[in-house]
DNA sequence: GGCGTCGTTCGATAGTTGTCGAACAAGGGT
DNA sequence: ACCCTTGTTCGACAACTATCGAACGACGCC
């Protein structure tokens, strides 16, 4: 199975903001800013596998992550430099936590 | 009718982004970004007057923009201050036209 | 080889969303 | 007063999406 990484030039931007626009994905994102290559076990965020798998395959198609097999796991990383030359303060601007008040 | 315009720093963070994630309120916020306050109308982008009052509301809801009445019309503008406060470079990365190829 | 782990895929389901036409409301002009 | 313009709201409908359990596949290990 080809892991259907694209382009990032070639994902339209509206796609890349819905793959965003998800709690889940966002606390993926942010585990992966964070903590770098990850593997997919390591995001339990009260979804079941099924699910969590589904967001892996949406930030993947939007462009937003990498995934290579190692053994019996996966390890996800996020395309960071990619995504800062493209769109420039987009992750910075997404993944800093605002004051809570 | 309260315009019900939220204060941007209750808003979460992916609201914003759903926001934004659409092609038509994409282009929405394009046009007011280049054009300034703008009366609902001349967003025409191929919907119906219902569709773009869908829109504007979704738009305005997130905290995106802020709506007054003028006449017969209502003008739309983008809070783009507070936006570039609390999400500095979001704006700027999604409304920077890419390179088409 | 067999088993457990890790992850994907399938089918189903419930909820959300984009879209429309039609009906309604508010203003301005003649 | 009438009408036209401008927007909003109300169903309705189709499309998409988030979620799950279960079945399946791949890999390492004992």
């Amino acid at each position: 199975m080809e892991p259907h990484e694209p382009d990032l030039t070639a994902v339209p931007v509206t796609s890349v903001l819905a793959a965003l626009a998800d709690d889940v994905r966002l606390q993926i994102v942010r585990a992966l800013a964070e903590g770098g290559e990850s593997a997919c076990g390591s995001f339990d965020f009260g979804v079941s596998k099924a699910t969590r798998s589904h967001h892996l395959k949406v930030l993947r198609e939007a462009g937003l992550t990498r995934t290579r097999a190692a053994g019996t796991s996966r390890l996800v990383r996020l395309r960071r430099d990619e995504l800062d030359k493209l769109y420039p303060g987009l992750l910075d601007a997404i993944l800093t936590q605002r004051p809570p008040a």
